[in-house]
DNA sequence: GCCTAACCGAGACGGTACGTCACGTCTTTTA
DNA sequence: TAAAAGACGTGACGTACCGTCTCGGTTAGGC
């Protein structure tokens, strides 16, 4: 389940003494433990988790490569599950991906944690990939099915890109949610949000005066 | 007007050997160099930097107080130069920033440069502060007054916040050109955008049937 | 018979499934394939021993209590048996106990094996004095004892201690044949090695001009 | 003067900060110190003697290759010097050599300190070839010198080797100063070993009755 | 034309962390 | 109960950087 456990695949019954899952707990605690104790991520040293974990260097580099796999795990571990979708509109399903992401945006700021992470992982171009496909690429597939469905029953316009509609409408909250911690994220702003820009994207845009 | 110089304030004329321009040069230019010759940014020390420049460890901490500092005053300097607004109406001016935003997309791929600086900088709170105050601000307070003159003007509605709408109409692009390296920036995107959200965002929505 | 066999006493039958001779046969040839093949002593540990053997690191704890005593028993396999002495004569006997050295001296380097071995031991406080209590001080006494029977049949002189004797008669050959891997130890050293010392060692010595 | 210095040969005048001969002794008088608490010989790491000596892995690491080099130095400096020979006749050439090997076995003897690591030494192949062409070599050198010129002026025979008699001259004491630990070393011994070994050596041997 | 202060490259310094390896012990399944 | 396998905490290995500190030597004013 994890993507960086480094086990060697094998036939057969385990042999050998298995892995302890205690251990497994206590480094993913450690980490959460010290980054919730305000320990800038840069001075997270592979070193540092152990010795809190109580654990040896050894028991964290026979799970995951470095320390880099190591979060990629802690985050999607942090990860809320997707939600799921009403089906009754367009409309409302875009509401509740909005939603789930104003959720996150709200949780990752009060706990710290997995924003600076997340950013981190940026630095590393393998690390970004492996979250990229294993947590973006699945919510983005979800979004554009929606959106596809949405140009199906006519809720929507074919005249723009599916990819280009769906910067449009979940653009704006991925961005206040993720990349200004300033900003608020009131109740009820999915819906603003949702409306606004689906207002712009329906199929006929019915003359004006 | 370096951000990061560090060199003690001192009243009357410099005394001693002035510090070599030349140095700042070879500093700056083995950095980019390194990025462009694709050395992860997590790869590069101030050593190697410092071998690559030619140039002694001290010359560096003499100018930046660590790493962080120097990356600053480089994406400052990569930065483009804000353009001239055309003043001829609100789409006007919101097409003129989102090109903008697509150029510079375009512009931080083709030299792998900056995107990674500028996740990096998240890690250090000091360093994204100083991020923000001198890069983001100044753009968001120009979108927030674009933004403001068409409330004024009647081109927008004026029950939906400032600040929202500015994500809404500027984060789709900010999102697909910062965030997401593999999207494409076609000519007319700006428009295109541009049209669709502010058509949502008129200031009646006339009832539909 | 194995020094260091730390099966603890009991008494009864023996229960349970019986230690395999075959294991220890695995251990023992394993180390002596690895010296020969010219590994470095320092390189030889339990793990790569018992990845040699094929054998589980337990299989060898449980019969040594580490590295060392292993090694003791190996040296103590490889010693050679102490020759049957003619009794003849002072002079035939140490030439035989030389000429013992002499072909341990050959063997040893022939083997690369034992030299570093016992060098080794000398790291090893517990260890030397258990080399010392098993092989050196049965060779000694027997020494010994061949030189107080030279004293009581007027062969040797009496005002010289039996231990600074033995090491002015067997010394020589030691120094060349232990310490000293490319010194070359031709037939017939132990005959012209004897003859001299043995000179110099008469009771009584006849004033010269 | 160090054997294992390996700072890079190099012309012209040294570039960057010279390094500190406080750490030199720091380190070296950190090794003593342990060896003379009582610290058995393989509890010494480079990590430890760091710690010990106040000073950074990095500095043992810049001056020697390894914890071997590093003991080959100690040694070599704990060396005595030479002794002036008297030149006055074989004899007493030979007593002043035999002297020397006595001192040596009592001081190695009464500070524990370098009987071990010379005996370490043999484990490694290369440190031992660097002790013995340093240290061993000379020594026999001068030995083999003595002796050669005692032939030249009739005081020793000429029908064995310069070799073989060099072991029955040094063997018995080297044997006894460093081979066996508990044996003693009484005054006057250099003399009697010197005496009794050259009365067997001497050119001549008359007809005895 | 000196003096002197600050610069320059080089590299040593005490540290910290890296990722690997071996230690001796413990815990599985299989025989 | 022993067997192989292999995980466990511990700690040393040798390397790379950190940011600071000397070195000898250079480069500018100000005298």
């Amino acid at each position: 389940m994890s993507v960086a456990d480094s086990r060697p695949p094998q036939d057969g019954p385990a042999r050998g003494r298995p892995r302890s899952e205690a251990v497994e707990r206590a480094i993913t605690e450690g980490v959460l433990k010290l980054l919730e104790d305000g320990v800038p991520l840069a001075e997270l040293s592979i070193e540092r988790i152990a010795r809190t974990a109580g654990v040896g260097k050894a028991a964290i580099y026979r799970r995951w490569s470095g320390k880099e796999e190591l979060f990629v795990d802690i985050v999607r571990a942090a990860e809320p599950q997707s939600p799921e979708l009403p089906g009754t509109s367009l409309r409302d399903d875009v509401v509740a991906l909005l939603e789930q992401v104003r959720q996150r945006g709200l949780m990752t700021r009060s706990s710290v944690l997995l924003h600076n992470v997340i950013a981190q992982m940026k630095t590393s171009p393998k690390l970004w990939e492996a979250y990229r496909t294993n947590v973006i690429e699945p919510r983005r597939r979800k979004q554009h099915a929606i959106l596809r469905r949405g140009q199906e029953t006519g809720e929507l316009r074919t005249d723009v890109g599916i990819d280009v509609m769906n910067d449009m409408v979940f653009g704006p909250m991925l961005v206040r949610a993720v990349m200004r911690p300033d900003a608020d994220l009131p109740e009820g702003l999915a819906e603003q949000m949702a409306d606004a820009v689906l207002d712009g994207l329906r199929p006929v845009s019915p003359p004006r005066t």
